[in-house]
DNA sequence: CTGTTAGCGCCTTCAG
DNA sequence: CTGAAGGCGCTAACAG
């Protein structure tokens, strides 16, 4: 803990009283504009700051907000999560983070214990395994303004911040399939969030649409929470894809880690890319480009997601009655198209 | 703020005092077995949790330490933050973060902000314009524990954790010479830190060893930290470079920015990797493998330093007479052999 | 315009 | 073993 001077050594110094002090600090009425500039020249001098903990049991609150994140391990969520701390320090909001390492009871562990040390606000973007929203509805109900992002859900009313993930995969797909690509493959992760759900109905409108009949053999959904057993699961499911009687000609991936995996392990297996089998997938990485070959993705706007986010959460914690219309904000993605779904010959 | 229950609450609905209930949460002596279930037992059941702020104002601590980082948006840094986040997660401590962006007023700002906001302990990585540390040395003479990580520097004594970047680059560069190259150019940035500077003298020590006269042509600085002009500046280099009447035939990178960026502009620049110019360069990505060509690297073991900077933070905190004997910890790197790096011909 | 007072929730003497 | 009282640093009535 530091040792900072207080409001009492500078009235003690000064011969004022602590209030007067308070107020030449905070206040600009109600107190007479000599002793303000002395109190704001000692104070200087002095590098006086206020005690943060001592304001916020004071005022009830912290100027701080918690941080809620699957895994921070993840460039997606480090640009999201760089938004977020640009808009909170632009207004002076401390930003406290956890990962929940996509387990359900390790985020509702995190949540309690940021609620008990005083945040004003939250922002979570939850765990795959999360179907349960009623821990935070609760926390919600006893007054603390939430904020979800990226990852949405219906099962709780408040602000919500990410992408148009029907839309995005919607034009992943039909950039396949204008490129020549019928057969195409859909890699999801098995999750009931609307990021995944959402890129799979997006998948499966565009097939229809352009009048391609939908095949759930094509389908596949994987565990990618965990590492260690993904790349043995991603193989079988490539493999599998690749053993069928119509074999796909173009696999859509919904997820960052799955379409940079899934081009690893293509190649391992010696599939040609885009001559055996064409690529596009939801990807944040800044090496696309010097991938082999290079990647072609949707890409998202995270750092305006991570901001917007922030945004939302204190314009609700400044006012509280904008609890009234929550909205949902998506914003769209963008498709860049590169090496590995160029046009089928 | 939250509306949690308090002691009062407790008390008044047991029927007791403050302090009993106090001693009842905290203490295990000097109170009765019986009021002390009742109260638990009470406490558990409306989900009493005591409130960080009161308690840290007290106690004139609040369990969180403040992590100042140059920049979130970058594999690397997640990564320790990763290892960083769990080693506070399993002692219950909160972590706030704040990033410098590289700017060393920013850092200041940041730390000072943190410093007010009762931050037990601080880990930082300075940025890269960081040369004077005394800002810092006067908060840590005023009781405040620093532990420094990835980027060191002698200016400041304290704990250090980082890796040996003198070491992992003379192995970066002997695995290139014994590879049959011996023209080897580096590229590193232009900062007095620790991680720039050891990461060349490893370079010069490796070629001097092999008896390979230094060529100052060969060595190039960078500024790293503007992202806008970095492509354009670096393109120059990689230009100069290989107008010289020695070319090189190969480079060695210093930082991960510069590794993955040198091999995009090598292959816009239509050099064939290894062929023309073999590369070996720092770098923590899990793309490496897919990259075209696969990229040789340095592998710096993130998590760990991350977890043993928060580890000795945290020892800090809890025993100050630890000032005693200061400790500077340097992992080794690992080098991860690809195909950019492959055997000259 | 300034000083006095009270209290945020918790812990810790000091008395019973 | 338990209760009462004081104070951490700050703000906000309430009085002058």
């Amino acid at each position: 803990m530091n040792t900072n001077i207080t409001l009492r050594d500078i009235a003690k110094a000064l011969n004022l009283s602590i209030s007067t002090v308070s107020r030449a600090l905070t206040d600009s009425y109600q107190i007479g504009e000599k002793t303000k500039q002395e109190v704001l020249a000692y104070a200087k001098e002095h590098h006086y700051v206020p005690n943060r903990m001592a304001r916020g049991l004071k005022e009830g609150k912290s100027r701080s907000i918690g941080v809620v994140v699957c895994s921070i391990d993840n460039n997606f969520m480090a640009q999201m999560l760089d938004g977020i701390d640009q808009y909170c320090s632009e207004h002076d909001y401390q930003l406290i983070m956890m990962q929940s390492k996509e387990l359900f009871e390790q985020e509702k562990a995190n949540v309690n214990l940021l609620y008990a040390g005083g945040i004003d606000g939250l922002l979570i973007c939850p765990s795959y395994q999360t179907t349960d929203f009623s821990y935070l509805i609760n926390l919600q109900e006893s007054g603390l303004p939430v904020v979800l992002f990226d990852r949405l859900s219906n099962h709780i009313d408040t602000h919500k911040v990410a992408v148009d993930n029907f839309k995005g995969a919607y034009e992943a797909t039909q950039h396949l399939i204008n490129n020549g690509y019928h057969a195409i493959a859909h890699l999801n992760w098995n999750t009931q969030l609307s990021t995944a759900t959402e890129r799979f109905e997006g998948y499966k409108k565009a097939l229809k649409d352009a009048g391609i009949p939908f095949n759930n053999d094509w389908v596949k959904f994987c565990d990618t929470s965990n590492a260690a057993t993904l790349d043995e699961e991603l193989e079988t499911a490539i493999g599998e894809l690749m053993a069928l009687k119509q074999v796909p000609r173009a696999i859509f991936t919904a997820t960052d880690l799955l379409s940079t995996k899934c081009l690893e392990i293509l190649r391992k297996c010696g599939h040609r890319i885009p001559e055996d089998i064409a690529l596009v997938g939801f990807s944040n990485t800044d090496l696309a480009e010097v991938l082999n070959p290079s990647l072609s993705t949707i890409r998202q706007p995270s750092l305006e997601i991570g901001r917007l986010a922030a945004k939302q959460l204190l314009s609700l914690i400044s006012d509280r009655r904008a609890t009234e219309h929550f909205e949902t904000i998506l914003l769209p993605t963008e498709l860049q198209v590169r090496a590995s779904s160029q046009k089928s010959k």
